[in-house]
Formats: C-alpha cells, structure tokens, sequence
RNA sequence: GCUGCUGUGGCUCAGCUGGUAGAGCAGCGCACUCGUAAUGCGCAGGUCAACGGUUCGAAUCCGUUCAGCAGCUCCA
C-alpha cells in the first residue's frame, strides 16, 4: 500500500509503504531532518514520530514555523518539571504550556523556590537534556488516568483529567523519570533542547482563578542554538533601555513619589509633550467636528446611582464628603458629559452631537496592577461622547475607527482591535445587547478589518472595540477604545425633539483615540525610545559655541528660533565640544547646531541630527525655515 | 489584593558571615578658551524607606508597615 504526501507547496512524494513524518525529512534532506521538530498533518500539528499511512497533506515543522516553535517550548516545560521532581520530590505539578517567547511551569512545593534555585535547575535540565531521553506518548483510559495521577498525589492533574470531554482521547508523554499528562505533540527527544534559562519566579492562581490556590510559577526560555538565546537576552537587554520609566526619568518627563502611588507628577518636560499632544488632539476634533467640554472631577453620589456606577464600579471609585452629602470623584466622564446634554433641548437636525472632554478621571487599582504611566490611578482621558439617531450608529462608527487610526498611523504605530461583549454584570437585555454587538461587528467587517473577540469584557453599559498597542517589551495596552451605549440614555432619560414633534431617545457612543494621556505618552515614550519627533520634543534645538566667544552669536540664533515658536536653547557652560554634544544626545534632543570661529563669520551653524551624525555646515535662516515647517508638519 | 524579589546621598550602584558608610555621574568652586559622544583639580552632599525588636553594638539579623520590580487576578 503506497502513500501518498502532498506539501504546501503543492509537489507530493510517494512512499511504498508508511512512514514517520521524521523519515519524510529524511528523504527530503538531512538537513531538514536535522531541523524538523514537528509536522503538521492535515492541518494538525503531530510528533515526528507520527506514522504516516495514508494519503496526507503535511508541512514538516522547524523552528521558523511558530508552531514548531511551540512544540519545541512545550518539550522544555516537560524538561523543566523533571529537573524539578528531581530535585524537589514533593513537588506536585500544574500546567507547563508554551507562551510567545519561552514557556512555564505551574508548581505547588513546600519548597519556596527563588532564583537562587535556578542554577541548580539549569544544571540538572541539562544533565537530562544530554542524555536525550524519548519523548513517549501513551493513550490511556481516563480510569487508568486517574489512577496513575491520584496514586501520586497530583490533585492538579486529577481535576484536569476529569475536566476534559468524554471523547477526548486522554494521553501522557514520558521522558526519563517523569510522566505528565498532555496531548502533545513533543519533541522526539530531549537532546535538542540545547539552550535554555530560567527567567523568573511569579505566583500563579492555579486555573487564573483568585479563589484558588497560588501556584509557583517558574518562567523560561529555550532555543536550539545558543547563540538565539544569547540575541533573545541581548534583544531584552536593549528593550529594557527603552522602558518608558527610565527613559521619563532620564529626560525629566514624569516622575511617581511615595507620597502618590500611582499618581504621576508630570515634570516641565513631560508638559510640553502633554500640551502638544492635546493642541494635535483640538485640531483634529475641531476639524472632526466635536466641541469640547470640561465637567467637575467631583460629584453627588445620585449621579453615579442614577447612572449604575454605584452598583457596577463603586470598587474602583474614591469618594468624598461635602457638608455631609456624599459625593464621588469621577471615574468616568459621562455622567457629566449625559448633564452637560441634558442641559438644553436638542432637535433631531442637530444630531450627531460630538462632545469631546480631556476628562480626569481617578479609579482605584490593585497596587500590585500599577505600572509606571502605563497603569495609574489618574489618568486624563481624550473622552468624547457622541449623542445620535439609532441610523447614524454605523457611519459614527466609522468614522471614529478612521479618526483613531489617523492618530495611530501618524506616530507610525502597529495596533490590533478586540472586540469585547456583554459581560457578567452589566446593565440591559441581552437583545440590547445583541443589537449594539452587531453594530460593532459590522462596522469593522465593512471596514474589512480583522479583529478578536474577547467574550464577557465588555463595560457594564455597553460592547466595546479596543485598540491596543506595543510596549517595549511587546506587552500590549488597550489604548483607543469605542464603547456603544443604549443604557445611559435610557437611565438619565436623555431626548431629542423628532421630525414629529415628539420625544425620542437618542444612542451614545463613548470613545477615547489616546485612551489616556498617560499611557500614550508612555507607549510613545518606549516606541520612540525617548527620540520624540520634532514637534514633541520637549528641547527641539540646542545651540552651542565652540568656546564662549560665539556666545553672543548662537545667542542671537536662540532668540531669533524661539521668536519662531522653536523650542531652542543655548548650552553655554564652559565645557568641550564633545561633551556638549554627548549631553545633548542623551537627552535625545533632534538638533544639535555647533557655532565656531568659521560660522560666525559666515553667518551659518554646523548641523548635527540626533541619531544621524555631523550634517555639515548650514545657513541659518534656510535651517530654521526647514526646522518650522518639521514642526508644523508634525514631520 | 496575592506570590517572589528589591529599597544605601538628585541618579546609577559597592558595602563578605553585625563593629556607628564608599565610588562614578549630576551639583558647586577654581583653572583651562578648547571644532563634533566625558579637560583637570578641589568642595559639598546620606536619620542606609519607616517603625519596632534581638544585641555591648544593626545599613547588615527578626517582625510590621510603606513603596518599587516581575508575574497572577483585574482593567484606559
């Protein structure tokens, strides 16, 4: 009976009679062979050991396909945990998944581990490692499961054999001494795992569940080669380098105290970036036509009952007492804004009604979720509420998916949208619901733009799409997010005056294209690595004299930018060229203009770009025309 | 909030198993007037996060609290 292998590149080998997928790279090439960690089979990702014996489509796995990657992951978390039993019998064992960049082990010891283990671990994975032990698989009844895995204790494995579906075929992967449940695929053996290190120590609920017990969870990473581990830590080194709190502490950006945790002090730095970021912010809404609001950080307690803050979100909010009346500081803008609305009567010709608010708001994390401006207590959102006829729900939509992603693409940012639904405690029908679902779901699909759905993870008044974007580090942060509402409305009782005279309940839109002000200018931060583009810069120019006789000179320069709306200084210390220069490329700042003996007598400035070197010699006035239109391009 | 780790002058960090603190950068002063990533010399600066305990003696050991870091949970 011959065999019949089809590739994805449409060519197709016969075999006489069936073969492992580890013997198809064989006859491809050796070194296919010596790379293959998987194949794909049909669509599903196999051990290289899986025979082969009918007709079959099959992409052989190597490290280039993620999916190899993850295969060769998952074999290191099976190495990891017998490196543990090894050295801490009492070890009873969670979950070892592979993860985006390495892979984990959940562990439940008496022993507490810490890095200082970590040496002892790597050494005794890489004894196992060397001795190349198979990877064997064994398909096993559930009864003989639970038996094997209750006989030793490991409760763990136990709830998750009796939590899998009563089809499932229920396997285990042995290598040397360790046997754990899971359904593959793995390596073939463990002599390819040639690179690895343990990265850190966190705690883990086991199943993600705050009600459970707190796992041990040991992070790592591992690569066939060496030298792709030792570039994976040099690539993480760099990134650190980049993070947005040591960058805003070296470019006097930000800074967060004791006396405020999680509330940032935002240093003469930082506010200039603030402010541009906000007069770019007015421009593009006036021209979007939205108006702009402020309401009060702090109000009556009513509002946030009338509004279901009260029984939804009073966990997150700081309240306050005012001559015995209680009120709230405010979490969210709307509440204001749904006052603001309701402070005059409104025609169905106005509609849609754009009400833009760089609103404060405070909410109260975890102190363990703080991060640096990424995750605060305050935060200033670039908020905006849209009041509308239910037939303008889809075209309003629209347009702020496009006004979002004009904000994104000017800082040249990558972002994925997720679509989050009704969740556990929320307000309104499920039909409601349902509708205001679909509204976002179609919008994006006739935007054509492809997105994920996270169930349940919607705001309690409504489905939301969100934008997140990339630290430096690759973790993402929902920035942008568009929230559609039929709640409030219908809780503060809002209207608008038909083309028939009568009352009508309008929809809401929430949305933020920022989301905070303080998270973007983090993402910024770590994204330009504190290189702002011009028009951000908070020192776009900085002049300096090659000794203090050109003082006078690049004063005069100095003047004439700022007379220009440049943000120019001189650095007129009493130090060497070279040393001026270092300080202003630390500090990152675009242009550094050198004025010597030479230029002063010629009227030009020696130009130096930041992250682009000595430029040469320029005229001042032609320069400073260029610099102006940079900044007004927003370049 | 939970688990682990960390907390020393403005910043970055030394300080072995307990014997009342040290460097570099930044700052200030003096000299040098210099051509594209650190000129030299000098000076000043610290209740070692806070509180309590052990000890003849604590930055160092123990406890509590606060804050930070990584992750979990939660979310712009």
């Amino acid at each position: 009976m011959s065999v019949k292998i089809t590739f994805p590149d449409g060519g197709s080998r016969e075999y006489e009679e069936k073969v492992t997928i580890a013997e198809v790279a064989k006859s491809i090439s050796h070194k296919l062979a010596k790379n293959a960690l998987g194949g794909e089979v049909d669509g599903a990702v196999r051990d290289l050991n899986t025979v082969l014996d009918h007709d079959v489509t099959l992409k052989i796995l190597t490290w280039e396909d993620e999916a190899g990657q993850r295969i060769f992951r998952h074999s290191s978390s099976h190495l990891l945990a017998e490196a543990v039993q090894n050295l801490f019998p009492d070890t009873k064992f969670g979950i070892g998944p592979a993860i985006k960049d390495g892979f984990y082990y959940d562990f439940d010891s008496s022993h507490v581990f810490s890095e200082d283990d970590f040496p002892a671990i790597e050494k005794e994975m890489a004894r196992i490692a060397k001795e190349g032990r198979p990877f064997m698989k064994s398909v096993i009844s559930r009864a003989e499961a639970l038996q094997y895995f209750a006989d030793r204790g490991e409760s763990y494995k136990v709830e998750l054999i009796n939590d899998l579906p009563a089809d499932a075929e229920i396997s285990t992967y042995q290598q040397g001494g360790f046997l754990d449940l899971c359904a593959g695929p793995h390596l073939p053996s463990t002599e390819k795992i040639k690179a690895f290190k343990l990265m850190s120590i966190a705690g883990a609920y086991w199943r993600g569940d705050e009600k459970n017990k707190m796992l041990q969870r040991v992070y790592a990473t591992s690569f066939p080669k060496q030298a792709q581990l030792d570039e994976y830590l040099a690539l993480l080194e760099e990134a650190k380098k980049r993070d947005h709190r040591r960058i805003g502490q070296e470019l006097g950006l930000f800074t967060v105290m004791d006396e405020g945790p999680g509330f940032p002090f935002f240093l003469p730095n930082g506010m200039i970036l603030r402010n541009e970021l906000e007069n770019y912010w007015r421009e593009l809404h006036q021209k979007a036509g939205y108006a702009e609001i402020r309401t009060p950080l702090i109000l009556n307690r009513s509002l946030w009952e009338q509004s279901g803050h009260w029984d939804h979100y009073k966990d997150n909010m700081y309240f306050t007492k005012i001559d015995d009346v209680d009120f709230a500081v405010k979490p969210m803008n709307c509440p204001g804004a749904i006052l603001v609305y309701k402070n005059s009567l409104h025609s169905y010709r106005e509609l849609p009604i754009r009400m833009g608010e760089m609103g404060l708001v405070h909410r109260h994390e975890k102190s363990g979720a703080l991060h640096g401006l990424m995750r605060v207590r305050c935060f200033t959102q670039d908020d905006a509420h849209i009041f509308m006829l239910e037939s303008q729900i889809k075209d309003e939509i629209k347009s702020v998916i496009k006004l979002i992603d004009e904000v994104y693409r000017l800082f040249g940012f990558e972002y994925h949208l997720e679509l989050s639904t009704k969740p556990e405690d929320a307000m309104g029908s499920d039909e409601i619901w349902e509708a205001a679902t679909d509204a976002l779901r179609n919008a994006m699909d006739e935007e054509g733009l492809s997105y994920q759905v996270n169930e349940g993870d919607g705001a309690f008044y409504g489905p939301k799409i969100d934008f997140h974007l990339k630290d430096c580090l690759g973790r993402t942060w929902q920035c942008g997010t568009i929230q559609l509402d039929f709640q409030m409305p219908e809780k503060f009782d809002i209207t608008y005056i038909g083309e028939d005279g009568e009352k009508h309940r309008p929809v809401m839109i929430h949305r933020v294209a920022f989301g905070s002000i303080e998270r973007f200018i983090g993402i910024l931060t770590e994204h330009f690595a504190g290189a702002f583009p011009t028009w951000l810069a908070p020192v776009q120019v900085r002049l300096m004299s090659i000794t203090d006789h050109q003082l006078p000179y690049i004063e005069k320069i100095c003047a004439a930018m700022k007379a220009q709306g440049i943000r120019a200084e001189v650095d007129g210390r009493n130090e060497k060229i070279g040393y001026k220069i270092r300080e202003s490329h630390a500090m990152r700042i675009p242009y550094a203009l050198v004025a010597g003996d030479k230029e002063m007598e010629n009227g030009t400035i020696s130009l130096r770009r930041h992250g682009q070197g000595d430029l040469g010699v320029r005229d001042v006035n032609e320069l400073t025309a260029e610099i102006v239109a940079e900044i007004k391009e927003r370049k």
